[in-house]
RNA sequence: UCCUCGGUAGCUCAAUCGGCAGAGCGGGUGGCUGUUAACCACUAGGUUGGGGGUUCAAGUCCCUCCCGGGGAGCCA
């Protein structure tokens, strides 16, 4: 007898199959025992009668959660069943017998949960999560496949800084001394565009800072697109549609895990470009209006995003902000040199930023003042320096946060949720 | 780093003005032939985060340290 996954049921149905798994879930009523079984494919009630089982019975009766158990029996069709299916099974052998398991059917607290994370994610809403995220970071990649795009893998390890030298985690490198965690593979990708024209990576990126909120963690995946001869608008145009692609992707695929874990589907319908585009002065304008002390100058706090984009029912991008707020690489504004030519965009529902983008500077002059007014080495940018000395163009990019990205599109309250193993300032166990 | 909230049974929480430390879930024992976080009965389970102090008396008040949640700054 072949072994059957309990996605395919569906055409096992008055078959006897054998389902390898573990109990989800038991309840029990005197001669009868329900096990709910999870193989990795879906989740399935399993009837186990005394009668039927004989011996074993008390034990299966009273089997702790998650033990692991191989299961023959008949599928049957069965409205009553979680799935639709059931196995009314006729020989068990318990693989496994776990002992007690943590994580009780009734709620937890986040420091319980996160410290119990390696066994938290059998929980059937975290089992979903980690569907979406996969099927999210898949769409990600096939629009830039479609779209033209090279994959380029960046380093992890590297010696320059693309934002700020203080949030850096530093390591030691054999005896060139220290290098740092990639904070970004922006300035890498700026390397491959002449050979390769559009270009992205997708990896890890690590900052050091002392974040304590929602929306940051300390080791979190990017995705990252620089593209040869785009301006500004040219970049904008792409992120909306990139964005919208893999939020109509995930509903027209993901609807049923999307409707599991509760997420409320129809904001996310209206994801479609194109976004609403404001600049930096009419954000502040609008902050002020309503209230914010706001200074010119200063960047968009947490409460401010939420402000903006409660009064938007799509993305809005926020363009041009002043160049003193925004990283040495920046394009500056043709007409207004105290501005730069980059836009965040705000996820709408409060989510708030989930995309940091801009225009790179591509004048080596002015590119060597910005380096040197930011207070950086310019020694050590003499690679990323040459890039402007040997066929310079215009060229854009942006960066993505994928865990922010599947927060907002899961509706989740905290990125903590939407990877794996989370990493924060005071969280690195499991 | 700063602000703020919290730490009581394995888990989630309660305990009035400082006056006998409790419940649900989970565990154990038993019952029930169709359960949907199954249910019913009984039962075990505590250095109230650590240390110090005030008091006849501290989970509760004071000091201090540790741990965690939420937020700020900063960012995706």
């Amino acid at each position: 007898m072949e072994n059957c996954f309990i996605s395919d049921f569906s055409r096992h149905v008055d078959e006897r199959v054998t389902v390898q798994g573990w109990v989800a879930n038991r309840r029990s009523s005197g001669r009868v025992s329900f096990l709910i079984l999870r193989d990795g494919t879906g989740i399935c009630q399993a009837i186990v009668e005394r009668d039927t089982i004989g011996d074993i019975y008390p034990e299966i009766k009273k089997l702790p959660l998650e033990s692991s158990l191989r299961v023959h029996g008949h599928v049957v069709k069965e409205e009553r069943s979680p799935g639709g299916y059931e196995l009314h099974v006729d020989g068990i052998h318990i693989i496994h017998k776990a002992e007690e398991f943590p994580i009780g059917k009734k709620e937890h607290g986040p420091d319980f949960l996160l410290s119990q994370r390696h066994l938290w994610l059998r929980s059937p809403r975290q089992i979903s999560i980690m569907r979406i995220r996969d099927a999210i970071i898949r769409y990600v990649r096939e629009f830039f496949s479609i779209n033209g795009f090279t994959l380029i893998d960046t380093p992890i390890f590297t010696t320059t800084c693309g934002e700020d030298s203080t949030n850096l985690f530093s390591v030691d490198y054999f005896d060139l001394g220290k290098t740092y965690l990639s904070q970004t593979g922006q300035l890498y990708l700026e390397a491959l565009i002449p050979g390769l024209g559009k270009v992205y990576c997708l990896g890890p990126t690590f900052r050091a800072e002392r974040s304590k909120t929602r929306r940051h963690l300390t080791e979190f995946w990017m995705v990252e697109g620089e593209m040869a001869f785009y301006e500004h608008k040219d970049n904008l145009d792409l992120q909306e549609q990139f964005v919208s692609y893999v939020v109509q992707k995930t509903l027209a695929e993901k609807e049923d895990e999307l409707k599991k874990i509760e997420r409320d589907i129809e904001p996310l319908r209206n994801i479609t470009p194109p976004f609403y585009r404001i600049s930096y002065d009419e954000a502040l304008e609008i902050l002020k209006g309503k209230g914010s002390d706001i200074q010119w100058g200063s960047d968009l706090g947490g409460d401010d995003e939420t402000l903006i984009t409660g009064l938007f029912d799509k993305p809005v991008f926020i363009e041009c902000y002043p160049k003193k707020t925004k990283a040495f690489y920046m394009k500056q504004h043709p007409e207004k040199p105290e501005y730069v030519l980059c836009a965040d965009l705000l996820a709408p529902e409060g989510y708030g930023e989930i995309i940091g983008g801009s225009q790179r500077e591509d004048d080596l002059n002015v590119l060597l003042n910005s380096i040197r007014d930011n207070g950086l080495d310019p020694e050590r940018y003499g690679w990323y320096l040459d890039l402007r000395r040997f066929g310079s163009v215009p060229h854009s990019g942006f960066g993505l946060g994928i865990e922010r990205t599947v927060a907002w599109i899961c509706g989740l309250k905290h990125v903590r949720e939407t990877i794996p193993f989370p990493r924060m300032l005071y969280r690195a166990y499991p």
